[in-house]
DNA sequence: GTGAAAGCGCTAACAA
DNA sequence: TTGTTAGCGCTTTCAC
């Protein structure tokens, strides 16, 4: 069954009595006018032979693919996916992608041969453009870059802005801001002793978060107390630990804004086995608002990160660079929002 | 600078002074032998010229593509991704793959478009097989498998067994066995009123569940009581809510097997509210081992379905069915593992 | 062990 | 409006 030959333009054009031109010409759509007769016969040659046009011989005669590269950082090969980051961003951009008929191919770099076959990847013309989502810090970063950008394949970045000394286009969100704002919230609620639990240090998020946190006390004129500050992972544990000391404290904080869901989720557990009552007692704001956020029984209030709509947009800006060689590169920056649900 | 044309095999053979045959020789290894002194002189060629054979060139001449299509029901368009079990399958396929030098293409059905544009996908030979990851119910199904079925193309099915009406390869796990293992062990720490939190009776695993849970009490010679089964979605709330009925009977349980971990967070969570202490007073155990499962405060005990290896399996089907035309279609079913926490 | 050449299936330039 | 044909870059048969 399999065996079966599959039908080629030149079987349609027999078939209909024309030439494999205007096989081609009725497929395309042009760039040559068809007879209206023509046409119909095409169409119905094509439905009886139930051809397909082979995407190869297409790709290789227009040197395109439909097809773009997203190529991320393998933290934890065991469960990329799984990381609601890279999920997010997944799902948006190959949404986008589908929505205009192209296909999306994750690549997964991390390893020392992987790098091998990104390199190989790039330079094969099996993409036509690639989307990247990389760690903030690891050293392979600047090696990828450079073999991105030595490449010449149209790129968008992710999350990392800054990645202008290759001249790269990016998608990206103020963390900064978005810290200032939610603890800047937390005032307006008439909070006066506000806790910061931060994220891990060797990577950029964790500093911006921080700083808008410091700057929107220093703006309120309120004092910044180190003991107050606490954290130092991204994981839940970090949170509980933080959250028992900051409890310890002779004068605990009312608020806590925490750098991430995860680090909030450790810090509600505490709360609760404590027999604080939240917000009541004490008020949390998370980051990130991952899926899980408004799952709990008791709603994480959280500063949303738009992953799917970064994903959207690199599509869109990866698919301008695609078809406009010239297309200047741009900065994209994301607004992030305060979702209030019952924590604070 | 992009504007540069790439080397092909042309300009490799006539700088080394051979054929343009000998070259592909030397890239392939084969299908012929080369002289040493000809083999040493184009990998220099290759090497000067930074050449990389064209994957679309390849792919027409040799009707192969080294790419495999992962074809997945859209549950939540707007998060596909996050979905643990999506994202664990994707995982493992990736990898799998990536380590054998193929590609992996994500395709999302679930709209009747998407369905027109698998079809082409299918029919256009861009992917060499396929793996497929559908929900176990909704109508789609049936015609999607109808389609790939008669597009030819291999094909492996996960999570779904009994597609051998279609005459297909799956990977598949045992619901009812792994239930019925929690409920025993549940048995054996003691436990004599156990109750079920059931999922979403239009889903196959809740019953393979429930029917799991069934048969341990019955082996054991305990007593099934209608009234100590609750739930009916997936979701946290259905395990809070249910609990909260458990809790108010006459005589409550004393442990509580959860359809899977997100209902068995609901039930901890009014657990902890009602100030019963987990699992001296009732023990809890989920199903699926999400990856908060083992990053909360309190660890859940739970069944973990081994995704990745899920979709390991699945690109090792595939392929063989790619090389070998006539292999001949298998169900594997993986092992279902008790994960001991703290919970039970 | 190597070269010449055919051809995978398509698109588009050129000619009519 | 249509037919003819070259050629995208590669692999592999055939001839040497």
């Amino acid at each position: 069954m399999r065996a079966k030959k599959r039908a080629t333009h030149r079987d349609v054009a027999k078939l209909a009595g024309v030439s494999p031109a205007v096989v081609s010409y009725v497929i395309n759509n042009g760039p040559r006018a068809t007879s209206v007769e023509a046409r119909r016969r095409v169409l119905e040659a094509i439905e009886t032979l139930s051809y397909h046009p082979s995407a190869s011989a297409r790709n290789l005669r227009t040197q395109t693919t439909r097809t773009i590269g997203f190529i991320y950082y393998d933290y934890h090969p065991q469960s990329t996916f799984v990381s609601p980051y890279i999920a997010g961003v997944l799902t948006g951009l190959s949404s986008a992608l589908q929505e205009v008929r192209h296909y999306m191919l994750p690549y997964s770099v991390g390893t020392g041969e992987n790098l091998e076959g990104l390199n190989e990847l790039l330079h094969s013309g099996r993409v036509d453009g690639v989307v990247l989502r990389l760690a903030q810090d690891p050293p392979i970063t600047d090696e990828v870059l450079e073999m991105i950008s030595s490449a010449g394949t149209p790129c968008v970045i992710i999350e990392r802005p800054g990645a202008t000394r290759f001249g790269l286009s990016a998608v990206t969100y103020d963390d900064e801001g978005a810290a200032f704002m939610a603890t800047t919230y937390l005032i307006e609620q008439g909070h006066r002793r506000i806790a910061h639990i931060r994220g891990d240090p060797g990577q950029l998020s964790s500093w911006g978060r921080l700083a808008g946190y410091t700057r929107a006390l220093l703006d309120a004129g309120l004092p910044f107390d180190e003991s107050l500050v606490r954290g130092g992972t991204w994981l839940p544990s970090a949170g509980a630990e933080g959250m028992r000391h900051l409890l310890d404290l002779r004068e605990p904080p009312t608020a806590v804004f925490a750098a991430n869901d995860q680090l909030a989720l450790g810090v509600i557990e505490v709360l609760r086995d404590r027999g604080r009552r939240i917000p009541h007692d004490v008020a949390v704001i998370g980051f990130d608002d991952i899926p899980l956020a408004q799952e709990l029984l008791l709603p994480l209030t959280t500063v949303r990160i738009p992953f799917a709509e970064l994903g959207r947009r690199a599509a869109t800006l990866v698919l301008r660079a695609v078809q406009d060689d010239s297309s200047e590169c741009i900065t994209e920056t994301v607004p992030l929002e305060l979702i209030r649900r019952l924590t604070a």
